[in-house]
DNA sequence: TAAAGATAAAATTTATAAATTTTGCGCCGA
DNA sequence: TCGGCGCAAAATTTATAAATTTTATCTTTA
């Protein structure tokens, strides 16, 4: 009983060059391969038991997404981040998924409401830490949160823009996953999310779209007082 | 004298994947390289003097911007065409360009209106075609097209928002390539052009939005109609 | 006609070689 | 004695060539 046999229909197994993307993405996003890390052939082939070329193919495709940099000649590297980038990011994250929102509502139909208030329903059940003492990531309540956003741009009708706005939720992850390491804070994520979806339902786009947008500042406002708390230049690598 | 010396101050020389990655793109976008066609790595080692490494960095990169598809374990192919996609993408670039736009115009600077009316005037004292008869594309007018767009947005104070509207145009470059190739026909976007800088420089902001989405939306139109001038389906290729 | 097997072609991966950058050491001069 | 310069060795990245695996095609047989 292959996974693979469940996971393609009609499509082919996945090449390593493939499976080695997606753990190395997983590992950059959630920083168990820290910011600013050399990224070295011969560590990366031992710890992914892999071959030198899928490797390299997956880290030219990290790089076309800005979350691997490479210097020519000199090797790959895991791309820093810095308080400057955090701003940036949710700006243009505010800036895009309000757009796409507002597209989603315009293009809204029943079945898109029924969805979305199922996957806020989900979400709402699931814990977001598997211990209530000390912060302990729950993978299935990540998966249901993006869930959510996704589905709240999903019908913008613009396959591009998810895709950037996909994009954008990745790199801001890692912020996300550096902040909850330092404080874990209690924040009531859950009734931010409780709203947006009531505005959405009442076909209240200008409301929706302002509480997206307060939603995604809090985020980063919370971000940068975690990561400004032990160090001031930003620029620090946590070790997984 | 090497080149390199110029274009890099600290930088080391480039590598060959990273050359390789720039022809290639070059080859799709003017569609030397046809949509759809399957990109055989016996053939591009032939045509770009280049071993399997460097080609295979560089479409895995092209892959990552959607210019190529890997289908696994069955090779590259460069990305088909479709009015679909013609349609999603300028739609796009609309909402994103004219967000940018308003941006920039919000940030505007002195400096930054007398780049734009210096862009401006250099675009306006080159031909678009290299001959008056039939077209043949001025690579120096791409140049100075593309940098006046790009100045238009530049400002806007997202460098995520820019690579991504970049992205588009290069996406979309590919469509105006194949129409210009069927109909060549006058256009009066020199007028479009200096229309959107007047608003620019009046500020009015509003209006340069609107004009310069107008601008992409006839673009579009134009295309639509040469393509579909000579097949419906529009999944064509135009042989080099 | 359809299924199975064999053959050929092509993609993926590993292994080897070449080129580049980094590092360490010794020398010279201040 | 200290600091800079330059050369050589080591480490690392990049590229080529070979081997392996997978897919596609063609023929044969039931």
């Amino acid at each position: 009983m292959n996974v693979n046999l469940l996971k393609n229909g009609a499509e082919s197994p996945a090449t390593l060059a493939t499976s080695i993307y997606e753990q190395l993405k997983a590992d950059i996003l959630s920083t168990r391969l820290e910011p600013g890390r050399k990224l070295q052939l011969r560590f990366l082939i031992e710890h992914y038991d892999a071959g030198q070329t899928p490797l390299r193919e997956a880290l030219n495709r990290l790089t076309t997404e800005d979350l691997v940099i490479g210097k020519e000649q000199r090797g790959f590297f895991v791309k820093p981040i810095s308080l400057d980038e955090l701003h940036e990011l949710t700006k243009t994250r505010c800036w895009v998924e309000t757009l796409a929102l507002r597209e989603s509502m315009a293009n809204a139909t029943p079945d898109w409401e029924e969805a979305l208030l199922v996957a806020h329903h989900r979400l709402e059940r699931i814990p977001r830490s598997l211990n209530p003492e000390h912060f302990e990531d729950n993978p299935e309540w990540e998966r249901l949160h993006r869930a959510f956003h996704a589905l709240l741009i999903g019908g913008c009708g613009s396959r591009p823009l998810i895709g950037f706005c996909e994009q954008l939720a990745d790199r801001l992850y890692r912020y996300r996953a550096l902040s909850i390491r330092k404080a874990f804070r209690v924040r009531k994520v859950s009734d931010e999310h409780a709203r947006i979806l009531k505005a959405v339902l009442d076909r209240d786009a200008a409301e929706a779209e302002r509480l997206l947008q307060q939603h995604y500042e809090k985020t980063a406002e919370i971000i940068r007082t975690d990561l400004g708390a032990t160090n001031n230049d930003a620029a620090a690598t946590i070790d997984g």
